[in-house]
DNA sequence: GCGGATCTTTTCCGCTGTCAATGAAAAAAC
DNA sequence: GTTTTTTCATTGACAGCGGAAAAGATCCGC
């Protein structure tokens, strides 16, 4: 029975066929001379490496009707067949666990989701497993193998040892998750910082395609931040980058939890924004749906409070782009409900704040869906499988 | 006269022999056992790399009779001979260019300066070509010949195309600074920002030797930071990068030249201490050093001066280690002079601010002697010479 | 149908770095 | 004083990767 061999169904990447393969991944069909030029191989380089992979399944290859050129031969299109596997992606924060099937494109074909009655890994665990053989059985429909687990967690993350090193919200310390959720669900498990899946996952089919040297900043309970530079995700000498939610912007501002005055996070997070609400309208608000509801009815000192956040969101922005020099800067998170709201204080405190041709760098927003952090986990699964993670452009 | 063609004594870089050279740069004297082990290529590969660059004389060979270990074949250490290569650095402002003439281990043989009559072009690049001249002159004496000339300036430059974007200083937009300097000293030329060229000498030379991340914050006249990340110096998309000196910290803070409030330069930089020294104790201070003689002579007016602008810096390096998780800050430039009034200041601040593990990072000082910009300058040209530019960790 | 243009594949080749075996040189063991 | 052990260094065979060049494929325009 050689042919079911698993072996066999698992590409061998070279360097080349790595970069072919993302390449393909994040830029949709192209001709393999076109990506030959993308990735400056040769045209033989292109095609010794797409070979195998079409062999596999891995790629597919059409011709474009369409947008054909006048002269010359007609070229053949090649593109990642998503269908040909399948991965699980987790976000597992303090009270919930959230579950993704996605393709190997990494679109979403199927979510799930499980509170937790517990926070010791004895309870997280049971419960990230049954969520696999859910979704295991689910993707049977499909026809596919599942080839890789991906689990996102909040804190300090060591993904090469897969291991939780620090979550303050599971209060988990030293924790070795890759192992044991591979032991227990038969799975290679990938680990590793929420943020960081995140901006994996915009990196590779977002809007950080292509981009060498971008910043993912999330609003809404908490100010985060992911980073690219280089073409790699940052992952700080001691497991800590991005945190941009501390940024000290004002010493008599409001008291945050990390014990200074005037954070980033202490005046534009929602609890902040709740906080700051309450304090200048003196109404008993209590969750961030129902402030946005107020504050687009037009009380103007709501309206003030979410200027105000926005300034600081602004700022904390131009700090990092006068820092880093990214191309782009992604605003996403559940706090972009309230984007019409900060956008004039955000735009206006970062044109202000950006200094020289750093204020070119392109400031965008996009949605973030709840299963998008479970995705980002997915994302970190289909890069081990394909070893984009030791060859990066 | 095959053996005097320049040609040959040029060496052919492969991304092996450029990775054992410049661990050999950095980490002194190794045996090749241990160089193999630390660019985790084979004893092979190491031999055949070590080679041809001990032919042409870059690297030299002896044995080491104090530090042997008990057991087993004593091992040959290896080298780079300094004295093989020569390099010229130099460093142009708006007032003067210094220039240095440094070996291959970029230890510096001889430097000069020339103050500037104007900022043109016209005017800067005759004083650069007869810096050089001179600088050929001595070489002689050596017997080594120049290998190359880099050239340090502030602004936005662009290192690739070897062009000064924009320089504040000079006043200078889009001028071709590598090219016209090559046709005029018959170099090969280096054109980079003085930051970046700084932290390239201390990543190859300094405290920076063997990290992957770092920051090198100066702080002087202005408040400068260069960055490396995975490994490699961070130029910023727009050729902006490491700005931290107009992090925004206090909104009623004074009022900085970029027109916001409160920037690290308005709390730190020399100008703004000179300021706050005059308003604080009313006393006509002119220049640096006479502000910091009054505050070591225990005026405490002064040292209030002098404690917040520590604490303005190291709210700056907990921000920068917040956002990157850099292994090392190392904390240099003229303003080192008062880092006894400073150090309380920015070991407080940076405790209080760095978040969770990032408080892990070294924070150390380093003293910067004036020609220290200039040999950064060589740092840069030594590595255009060995490939190093292209072949990075 | 021929020539030009462009994409794709094939064939060949150089080069790099690994592997495994061998040699070298010293200390330790007997 | 020989042998064994240990570590360093070198050699030669080898596999694999990716490039160069040439050939093949397939269209358009004339």
């Amino acid at each position: 029975m050689r042919s079911t061999s698993p072996r066999e169904s698992v590409p061998t990447m070279t360097p080349a066929a790595s970069l072919v393969f993302t390449t393909l991944l994040s830029h949709g069909p192209l001709t393999r001379a076109e990506v030959g030029r993308r990735t400056r191989l040769s045209p033989a380089a292109v095609t010794k490496a797409v070979r195998p992979l079409m062999e596999l399944g891995y790629l597919v290859e059409g011709v474009d009707e369409e947008a054909r050129p006048t002269v010359g031969r007609p070229a053949n299109l090649v593109w990642v067949d998503g269908g040909r596997a399948l991965f699980i992606g987790m976000k597992v924060t303090g009270e919930e666990v959230i579950a993704v099937l996605a393709d190997l494109c990494c679109r979403i074909r199927m979510s799930r989701h499980v509170r937790l009655t517990g926070r010791e890994p004895e309870v997280v665990l049971p419960a990230i497993t049954s969520l696999v053989q859910e979704l295991l059985t689910e993707a049977i429909g499909f026809g596919v193998q599942v080839r890789g687990l991906g689990i996102a967690i909040s804190g300090d993350v060591d993904r090469a040892d897969g291991v939780v090193r620090y979550s303050p919200f599971l209060e988990w310390r030293d924790v070795p998750l890759a192992e044991l959720a591979a032991t227990a669900t038969g799975l290679p498990v990938t680990v590793d910082n929420d943020v960081r899946a995140l901006t994996v996952a915009e990196h590779w089919f977002g809007a950080g395609v292509g981009l060498s040297d971008f910043a993912l900043v999330t609003v809404g309970a908490g100010i985060g931040c992911g980073l690219v530079v280089h073409g790699r995700v940052v992952s700080g000498a001691h497991g800590v980058a991005g945190e941009i939610g501390h940024l000290p912007l004002d010493p008599l501002g409001p008291l945050c939890h990390c014990g200074n005055r005037g954070c980033v996070e202490a005046i534009a997070a929602d609890p902040a924004i709740l906080r700051a609400v309450r304090a200048a309208t003196g109404r008993q608000v209590t969750d961030a749906a129902e402030a946005l509801d107020l504050a687009h009815s037009g009380d103007p000192g709501f309206r003030a409070v979410y200027a105000r956040a926005g300034e600081a969101i602004g700022k904390a922005i131009g700090s990092l782009v006068n820092i880093l020099g990214p191309e782009r800067v992604i605003i996403s998170g559940e706090g972009l409900a309230a984007y019409d709201l900060f956008a004039e204080g955000i735009r206006d405190a970062f044109a202000a704040s950006a200094f020289g041709t750093a204020a070119r760098c392109d400031v965008m927003t996009r949605p973030l869906p709840f299963e998008e952090w479970a995705r980002g986990a997915a994302a970190t699964s289909i890069q081990t499988f394909m070893g984009s993670d030791t060859y990066e452009e």
